[in-house]
DNA sequence: TTTTGAGTTGTTCGA
DNA sequence: GTCGAACAACTCAAA
């Protein structure tokens, strides 16, 4: 190869400098560089990224291309059909070579696929890396040689055998080749009439300096006693919050995992709570495994039985839950988060995901598209393995007899009830007594506290042990046997 | 091949 | 108030 020769760098869901196989690469084959970012007009069979995900991706393509410029270097923007921008540019800009990171969904690698022949028919070099996962979903296999189904085997294996490549520093100066791009602001990512966006940028930096910054923030604290307080949403830093970084690729699991270990190497983290971490990562790496081999993960049921499941319709509970109107305070706190940050703690997304299926029996799939829509983390195989974790459809379920009592959860969970008075304000002076289930307290009690149930605070759309026998009886339907119907 | 032990995150009831 | 058992049966992973 000359190295004179441009090599084209496709960022996709890897917006990041460091720790970036494919462009570390690109740097070492010693010409100039294409850095390009596509809007992919030809990924049918792929759901486009939800309104809460494009806000992020509309901010983090703004710090990559700051990134590059920083280093002299310039980020190309089109749309189109992959393949054809793809000849595009190398026409005009004489490329020899294009690299990427590969990434996991059906469609997404189908495409890949499909471009990656056609360039090589071209006589183009192609080459990709993961970026993506500590390990490809089709690295891991049991004694029999099939992909792991139960987590905690897939864990340990996982464990025993992984060990981080060497950290990839960023290129300190780029050189990139004059191409023709499209601006930003016209690809309408960030909403406008009206502008939603408002309760995000206060929550969120994205970009990969902001991802670092998470990361740090949460090492040097939050990471002491993540075992216990990872449940408590009323603890403000309790969690990483890397998730939506994770789902653009501004920080990769590796990074992760050796700031991890480094620190559990050195005494600085507890063990434990390390350990609990770092298993939280391994569910995302779980999760495209589990994507990886079923395709259709985020429409149809991973354990067959449950297509024997009477889910009810009934869009005035489904826009309940969504508008966070159900009744049931920990619920409407959760859905009431989501929509104002894009996020949502994930012990309350466990509790909200439960009641829409459990208690409202409304179908997951109902829920994995609001999600999809809502969640600045998106993500095509955590949110479909999740989804089917709670309602008892997927692998290594949860066992159909665990129905979360959401007054239960919210006294638990939310014990200081910071996080209901912050999201539902109208329950504020609610006493904690009943502020889990302001619909037993006392009359008295709730004019008190300014409360009136059905006025300022709905009244709960199911009483609680019902809906939870509704569900018991529901789940015995997907037991019986073939052909009793 | 067969057997065995185990499996993210709960709730309710009755002693 | 606390505690243990029942809730169901099945599939998976590994010996």
């Amino acid at each position: 190869m000359s190295i004179s020769t441009p090599t084209i760098v496709w960022f996709r869901e890897d917006l990041r400098l460091s720790d970036n196989p494919a462009l570390s690469a690109a740097v070492a084959a010693g010409g100039p560089l294409v850095c390009v970012y596509i809007r992919e007009t030809d990924l049918d069979d792929a759901r486009p990224i939800g309104a809460a995900a494009q806000w992020w991706l509309d901010k983090s393509l703004r710090a990559l291309a700051q990134g590059l410029e920083s280093r002299g270097g310039r980020l190309v923007l089109r749309t189109g059909q992959s393949a054809e921008v793809l000849a595009d540019l190398i026409h005009q800009t004489g490329a020899r070579s294009v690299v990427w990171n590969r990434r996991y969904s059906a469609a997404e690698q189908t495409s890949d696929a499909r471009v990656k022949a056609a360039l090589k028919t071209d006589g183009i070099a192609v080459e990709s890396f993961n970026a993506r996962l500590l390990l490809e979903p089709w690295h891991l296999k049991t004694g029999a040689g099939s992909y792991y189904r139960v987590f905690t085997p897939f864990w340990r294996a996982l464990r025993a055998s992984y060990v981080p490549a060497p950290p990839l520093s960023a290129p300190e100066r780029l050189q990139t080749c004059e191409a023709p791009s499209e601006g930003l602001d016209g690809w309408g990512l960030h909403p406008t009439t009206p502008d939603w966006s408002g309760g995000f940028s206060g929550a969120w930096t994205p970009g990969e300096d902001g991802a670092h910054a998470r990361l740090e923030a949460f090492l040097s604290g939050p990471i002491n006693g993540y075992a216990e307080t990872r449940n408590r949403p009323d603890i403000g830093a309790s969690t990483s919050r890397l998730s939506p970084h994770l789902r653009f690729g501004e920080i990769g699991p590796a990074q992760i995992w050796r700031a991890v270990k480094a620190g559990v190497e050195t005494g600085r983290f507890d063990e434990r709570s390390a350990e609990v971490f770092l298993s939280e990562i391994a569910w995302r790496e779980f999760s495209y495994v589990l994507l990886h081999f079923n395709p259709q993960l985020a429409q149809t049921n991973y354990n067959p039985n449950f297509d024997r499941m009477p889910w009810r319709s009934d869009p005035a509970a489904l826009s309940a839950w969504q508008r966070g109107m159900t009744g049931y305070p920990v619920v409407d706190a959760g859905m009431r988060e989501l929509w104002h940050t894009g996020w949502m703690h994930n012990r309350v997304r466990m509790i909200v995901a439960s009641f829409l299926t459990k208690h409202l029996l409304l179908p997951w799939q109902a829920g994995e598209a609001w999600f999809w829509d809502t969640l600045l983390d998106a993500d095509p195989a955590a949110n479909a393995a999740s989804w089917q974790w709670t309602a008892g459809s997927g692998a290594d379920a949860a066992p159909y007899f665990r129905v979360f009592n959401p007054i239960t959860q919210g006294s638990k969970f939310d014990e200081t009830g910071a996080y209901v008075r912050r999201w539902c304000p109208e329950l504020a002076r609610v006493p904690d007594k009943f502020l889990h289930s302001p619909f037993d307290a006392p009359p008295d009690v709730l004019q008190a506290a300014g409360v009136t149930l059905g006025k300022t605070y709905p009244k709960p759309v199911v009483e609680h042990a019902a809906a939870r026998q509704r569900a018991l009886d529901a789940y015995k339907m997907t037991k019986e046997e073939q052909g009793a119907a």
